[in-house]
DNA sequence: AGGCGCGATCGAATCGATTCGAGTGTACTC
DNA sequence: GAGTACACTCGAATCGATTCGATCGCGCCT
C-alpha cells in the first residue's frame, strides 16, 4: 500500500461536513432523487473543500452490480495483439460500438496454463493483484479467437452470468460467435489457383497450437491444435488441394513468412510448390520476400495468396492477391452484440464473408499452358 | 438488469453448504491463512456444486483497495488511437511492463467537455454506467498526450491518490512526465533542410486544439491550442524558419496530409514552399501523395520531412526522411514508472531523444546551387 | 380545520468479500 | 499433569457507496 492516506475522505465525511446524511449526499452526487438546490450546493462545496474526488468506483460498482467495463480477451501476449492489424481493427470496431453506452475496454491476456490447473491456485509470489480472465471486474467479455484452452475461463464467465461473445472460434455453449467464412473463403482462393493451373501448392498456416510450434504440419500437431481460424483455413485449402504440404508459422509476422518460404522453396524447381497459400497477408508478404531471396520470381515462378486484405508495408510493386475480410465490421458486430445482451435483449450470431481480391501475385504456373 | 439471477451464489452460500464460516471459505480461496486440507477441499467442492465462479472482483477490490487495473487515457476518440501507429506502440510498451505485475489495461477516452462543466453532472439519459477518467476503477493512470483539457480529470485522479504518468504533455503538478525532445528534434530536422538550401518551408501540424480545427495556423488557433506535442514541434520548426506558414491537420492521417498539401502547394512554383515539415509520418506520406497529384516531384521540387519513424504503407519508392522516436520504449518507460509508483517507490521522469533518419524525400531546392 | 400530496431528508439494510483478533481443540514438552 | 505452542476456525467489523421505505414539514384544496 503506497501512500494510501487512511485519511482520504469518503462520502460520509463529506456528508458530515455538509451537515446532511450520507444518503442525501449520495443523492446529491448521483442526481437520482429529489434534492434541494441549496443542499446539493452545500454538499458539493463540502466535497470541494475536502478534495473529495467523487464516489469510489469500487464501492459504487459493488452496490450497483455493474462496472461499465467490457473485457476483451486476447490470445496470450498483449504485444502480439497490438502488432496484428486485424486485431487492431477489431478492437477499433468493438470500441466504437461499446462507446455508445460509455463503457470502457479492458484488455486481458488469456491466462496461461499455469493458472489453469483447476482448483490449485498456488499463486506463489504473485504481486497480489492478478487480473485474469476469470476474475476481472467486467460486465461482459469479447473473446478474440476463442481457443479450447479458454474453456475453463469461459465456463467461469458463464457461471458469473456475464454475456460472452467470441470473434471466430469454436462454438461453445453459451457463447455468441461472430463468424467468418474462413473455410469457404480459403477454398475460393485455392480454386483461383487451381483455375490458373496450379497443382503443387504449399500452405503456410497461422499458429495452430497454444505453444505456437513452428514447422511441418503433422497429424500430431493437428491433434493438439487449438486455433479454429487456422484449422478452418487449412481445411478450405485442402478441400481443393488435399495433399498440399503445410507449414505452421509461429505467429502472423513477415519474418515468419520468410522462414516458411525458405523451408518450402528450397527444393528444385520441378518439385517445389508453384503456389503458396498463406493464412495472413503478413505471412504472404514474408513468403514473397523469402522467394525473392531465393531468386524465385513472383508471380512468374511462384504465386502467392494471402488472407486479411490489410495493406502490407514495403510490398510494392506487388499488389497481393488476398481474401479481404471486414475486420472492423467484425469488431462492431461483436460490440453491438455485447450492448444488446447487456440491455437484456437477445443478440444473434453474425457471419461475415471474405471476398477474393486478385492482385498481381498470382499467375499461371511456369510450365502451364496459358489458360 | 439482464438475467441477473438474484440467486447467483455468494461466498456465504458456498460456506454454508460446506458447513464452514464465510471467513474460512474466504481463506480457502485466497490461500492466505492456514486452512486444513480437508476443509479447503470441502469448500472447493461446494463451490463446484453451486457453480460458484470465485469471489466477486468488485467486492474483492472494494475491500482490498486495489483493482489491478491501469487506465490508459487517450485523446478523445478510441478509434483514432487505434489507427495511430505511435500510440499503438506506446500501448504495447505499457502493456509489456505492467504485465509483470499482472495488471490489465483499461482504455479510456478523455471525457468530452460536456461532462467537464464542473459540478453540473447533468447526465440526461446516460445509460447508467458512464466510465470516465474521473470514475473508473483503476489503480493508476497513464495519459497519452496530456492536454490542459484534462486538467479537471487529473486533479480528480490526484485527489483520489492515484499515481499518474503522462507520455508527453504539459508538466502538471503531481504528474510524472515521460518526455520526448519534440522541439529540439524538429529543430534538427529543420536545420537539415536549411543546410540543403531551403528557405521557403511550410509546416503541417498535428491537431492543435481540442476541436481539431483544420487550416492555417493563426494566432487565434495558437491561443486555444492544447497539444503540447504539436506546439513543441511547431516551435522547433520555427526556431529555424520563423516565418514558415503552418497548416493544422485535423488528425494524423494520410488523407489530412493530402489536403494540407493541396492547399499549401497550389501557388506558382516560385512562391510555394520548397520543403514541408510534417509533424507525423502519416501526414508526410499524405503530403507526398498530394504533391504527386499536383505534378510536383519529390524530392526534386519539394522536400518532405516527417516525424515518428514508422514505416508508412504504400510509400514506395520513397524512403521518408524523418525523426525517429522510440515509441515502444516510451510506453515501457511509462509502464515501469507506474509499477514503481504502485510499489511505493519513487519514479523519476525520463526523456527520450529522436534521431534524424535521412531518406530520399529531402534534397536541395530546385534553384539552389548544389551544396 | 382536517386531510391529502409531495418534496426533502434520513436510517438502516445491503452489495460480497477480506481481515483481525479471539476462541477452540490437540499435541507436545518439561 | 500442567503449561505452552500451534493449527485451525469463527464472529464481527470493515471497505464506501446505494437504495428502499419511513418520516417530517408544509402548502394547498375543499
Amino acid at each position: 500500500m503506497p501512500d494510501h492516506d487512511s485519511s482520504r475522505p469518503t462520502l460520509a465525511d463529506v456528508a458530515a461536513r455538509a451537515g446532511v446524511s450520507a444518503s442525501t449526499a449520495s443523492l446529491a452526487f448521483s442526481g437520482s432523487g429529489p434534492v434541494a438546490d441549496a443542499t446539493k450546493e452545500r454538499v458539493l462545496a463540502a466535497a470541494r473543500e475536502l478534495h473529495y474526488a467523487g464516489p469510489d468506483p469500487r464501492a459504487r460498482s459493488l452496490r450497483r452490480g455493474r462496472s461499465g467495463i467490457i473485457g476483451v480477451v486476447i490470445e496470450e501476449r498483449v504485444r502480439e495483439a497490438f502488432r496484428d492489424p486485424i486485431q487492431i481493427a477489431q478492437f477499433d470496431g468493438i470500441a466504437e460500438e461499446i462507446g455508445r453506452i460509455d463503457a470502457a475496454l479492458l484488455i486481458l491476456a488469456a491466462s496461461g496454463p499455469a493458472q489453469q490447473l483447476a482448483g490449485v491456485k498456488a499463486m506463489p509470489v504473485q504481486p497480489a493483484h492478478p487480473v485474469t480472465v476469470e476474475d476481472a471486474p467486467m460486465d461482459a467479455a469479447v473473446l478474440m479467437g476463442c481457443t479450447p484452452r479458454l474453456a475453463d475461463s469461459i465456463s467461469a464467465l458463464r457461471d458469473r452470468g456475464l454475456p460472452v461473445v467470441a470473434i471466430e472460434g469454436f462454438p461453445v455453449e453459451g457463447v455468441l460467435v461472430i463468424e467468418q467464412d474462413n473455410r469457404d473463403a480459403t477454398e475460393r482462393g485455392a480454386q483461383h489457383l487451381r483455375q490458373l493451373g496450379h497443382g503443387r501448392v504449399g500452405i503456410v498456416t497461422l499458429p495452430l497450437d497454444a505453444a505456437h510450434h513452428r514447422g511441418l504440419v503433422t497429424d500430431e500437431l493437428l491433434a493438439i491444435s487449438s486455433s479454429a481460424t487456422a484449422l478452418q483455413r487449412l481445411e478450405g485449402a485442402r478441400a481443393v488441394f488435399p495433399d498440399a504440404v503445410a507449414h505452421a508459422a509461429a505467429g502472423s509476422f513477415v519474418d515468419e513468412g520468410v522462414r516458411a518460404a525458405r523451408e518450402m522453396l528450397s527444393g528444385p524447381a520441378d518439385e517445389r510448390p508453384t503456389a503458396i497459400i498463406a493464412q495472413s497477408d503478413l505471412l504472404a508478404a514474408g513468403v514473397i520476400r523469402g522467394a525473392e531471396e531465393l531468386g524465385i520470381k513472383v508471380p512468374d515462378e511462384l504465386s502467392v495468396i494471402g488472407f486479411d486484405g490489410v495493406r502490407v508495408d514495403g510490398l510494392w510493386p506487388y499488389e497481393l492477391t488476398t481474401l479481404e475480410q471486414p475486420a472492423y465490421e467484425k469488431g462492431r458486430a461483436a460490440g453491438r452484440a455485447i450492448v444488446r445482451m447487456l440491455e437484456g435483449r437477445e443478440a444473434e450470431s453474425v457471419s461475415f464473408t471474405s471476398v477474393l481480391r486478385v492482385g498481381n501475385t498470382t499467375a499461371p504456373p511456369p510450365s502451364a499452358p496459358i489458360a
